[in-house]
DNA sequence: ATTAGCACACTATTTTTTCCAGTGCTAATT
DNA sequence: AATTAGCACTGGAAAAAATAGTGTGCTAAT
């Protein structure tokens, strides 16, 4: 598939156009610019709606580009938009405050991306993978309750509060705890459990009756770790974009799909380097959304941190905010 | 203000018709139910109209209760519905997980109850008050990073990680944490702050030349325990409410208002004992919703359990539900 | 290759019409 | 005194009709 140099600025008109105003554009808004007339722009459009690349909504309606149509746009149209002065100003308040955990640094760039895009963003982190067990400390409340700490190397923490059962002592759990720090000391976070069944279990076995018992409490503290972290920023805003505005049952539904633990995990998926953009049935998430999505890697710690918006999402802003803190996060390493 | 019987059951009726189809009450679909005409039901409208307790919405229109009309309704007309086995069932499956940590309790009694429902429901919980300092640990990750570990006697451990600033050692941080530990044990977690500018401070100034920066690091760890947890259930539920189904503004009115920390805070003013309701302007958040909340004490912590959706909720069976959770964390104790 | 011209398609908006569920009031009835 | 039948009237919701506007595709001319 070929297009001259017209067809493409036409076609990046007609994408930018939409994104802006959500509304179908006709040929006749476009002589201008062209200095030729709607007649002219109309044999471009039709042959660029038989390349797949437009649509019509109604048989004559102005064109609104198809999936095919911002794929092309994004991967040989788009230049990505440099940030204001005052969108770097927010960003930098985070950057700039050097005792800020990861974590929160993050969740504070999320929320200030969906303040500047008007789109939901959200971030999927706290991969356990890197994060090998350091110690697990168990602190004793009163006589019915402790507390499971678990520390990795790199400084995440978790901790847990647990009812004792009627039929153990804290002493066992604090024996059992110590079993684990000589045992599985440096195992990779992710692994603890699985060496918790087959190593921990048998050898705490010999030495405790209710031993399963035991194992489940420490089995609890470590599966904490292996949820994914997830944090949205700006969830409201879909109701902002313009196509919902008319249609609660839609909003409604991507909410619902937001809140579904495992679809958003989902984004996740295929950590590719870059920038990555999904449209529309690409997603895997939703065929009326578009996930702007990168990877980052901080002080060790990783995650993916994504855009969610409407198809016509504004790709060159997005991307290039994205950019810039993907670019922040790789100079701070 | 005296209403007779057929007045009561008149009112009681109409707010009950309204909460279930959304549409103003007319005085035929009355008749059967009340064994006379149309008239007769009329006139006696009109005299709950004179009252303050019902409204039109235009001037042949049927009835809707006013919020003075909701008011006395559930102050004197509503009985409070009995869970089905069914919601029950749900509920168990929380109280019955004995090991469950009493905040993960709640968060899924939250949102169990937003399931049930199909109103928002949030708990304000966590309150330090009666948590003492118990001790805090420095845990070292590398040469540039620790991990303060705040515990209270009654097990909430905070956790958080700091980059150490360049002119400072970790030594100075640990010593610090021992002399916290001294000095401030079993301090009331929301005293802590305030002692530890008066008193650690000027201890530490005598030991340590950079001590304002120590002293931050210290006190924004203390700092996280003030915030308020606040956990949502269903916040999606709004978009279920008829009445915002062709009001998109309003949706992101009241959702803009369920971010918003400081507003949400205020639902916990006032700690009265039961449940309490507030409907309308009686809210302080929302002159368009009705709030129905209690005040929980589980095993040491406390919190608030709070419902919040239109003024024309299901009074009788939020009510049930959450009188069924304050008992069986009353029993649970 | 471009353009003017024209018939036709579809939407959106406004206006008009129709219908209906409700009310309040008065006078008659119990 | 309380209830009811009867009736004129109100406001809204839904359907139908009218109107205007934006756009297309195609043909023939440039």
């Amino acid at each position: 598939m070929h297009l001259d140099k017209r067809q493409k600025d036409l076609l990046k008109e007609i994408v930018e156009n939409y994104i802006k105003t959500v509304k179908p554009v006709g040929s006749t808004s476009l002589c201008e610019k062209f200095n030729c007339s709607s007649a002219t722009i109309r044999n471009e459009m039709a042959s660029l709606e038989k390349m797949g690349l437009l649509e019509k909504t109604h048989l004559s309606s102005g064109r609104i580009p198809s999936e095919k149509g911002y794929k092309y746009y994004v991967d040989n149209l788009m230049v990505p938009k440099e940030l204001t002065g005052e969108d770097i100003l927010k960003l930098q308040t985070i950057f700039q405050n050097n005792s800020l955990e990861v974590n929160d640094a993050i969740s504070k760039c999320v929320e200030i991306i969906s303040e500047i895009t008007n789109y939901t963003s959200v971030v999927l982190g706290k991969s356990s993978k890197d994060n090998l067990l350091r110690q697990i400390d168990i602190i004793e409340i009163d006589d019915n309750h402790i507390v499971a700490l678990v520390c990795t190397n790199k400084g995440i923490v978790e901790n847990k509060q647990f009812k004792i059962p009627n039929n153990i002592s804290i002493n066992e759990i604090i024996k059992t705890s110590e079993i684990i720090n000589k045992m599985l000391k440096g195992t990779p976070i992710d692994e603890v459990n699985m060496r918790l069944e087959y190593e921990i279990k048998p050898e705490i076995a010999k030495i405790i009756k209710q031993y399963e018992t035991v194992y489940n409490i420490f089995y609890d503290a470590f599966n904490d770790f292996t949820k994914n972290n997830v944090v949205f920023g700006g969830k409201s805003n879909i109701l902002k974009q313009p196509e919902y505005s008319n249609n609660i049952e839609e909003v409604r539904r991507l909410i619902d799909k937001l809140d579904d633990e495992k679809l958003v995990t989902k984004i996740e998926e295929n950590k590719e380097k870059g920038i990555n953009i999904y449209i529309g049935n690409e997603t895997e998430f939703d065929s009326n959304v578009t996930i702007i999505k990168t990877h980052y890697h901080l002080n060790g710690e990783e995650g993916t941190i994504a855009v969610v918006g409407p198809k016509r999402m504004e790709y060159d802003k997005v991307v290039g905010i994205l950019d810039y803190i993907k670019k922040q996060f790789e100079g701070d390493k």
